[in-house]
DNA sequence: ATCCTGACTTGCT
DNA sequence: TAGCAAGCCAGGA
């Protein structure tokens, strides 16, 4: 399976393990373009994650400034309830219309093949 | 070893 | 539209 992040991956061939798959994680998370949005789950399957949660993990623990995680929202288009305000904030720096705390991810999702 | 919590998803009611 | 349960992974008590 090709990967357009940076060559090729193989999901299911080798077992991807923290360091290779929390890479992964932050490369997909900071290949999202400015004005589009992520979610856990989609960023999990581009980058091989067998959970949605080591995605929101990875985030929690590992992200450092070069990694726009504020790209990143729930499936149903709301930001995790703790960091709704400065999400919102940079969603908006980047373009991207916040209503009532949610994004229109039929509008905003990211689509790798752009 | 068990139970609980957290930047999650999906499916079923 | 909303609630609930089951899967999922990492960590802490």
């Amino acid at each position: 399976v090709t990967s357009k992040i940076g060559g090729t991956v193989a999901p299911e061939a080798e077992v991807p393990v923290d360091e290779d798959l929390a890479a992964r994680i932050l490369d997909v998370v900071a290949s999202i373009p400015r004005g589009s949005v992520s979610t856990y789950g989609q960023v999990a399957a581009l980058a091989g994650s067998p959970s949605p949660r080591l995605a929101g993990w990875v985030l929690a623990h590992l992200s450092d400034d070069a990694v726009p995680w504020h790209r990143v929202v729930r499936a149903n288009g709301t930001p995790a309830p703790h960091l709704v305000d400065e999400q919102s904030r940079r969603l908006a720096a980047d373009g991207v219309v916040v209503t009532d705390g949610r994004v229109n991810l039929r509008r905003y999702r990211w689509q790798p093949d752009d």
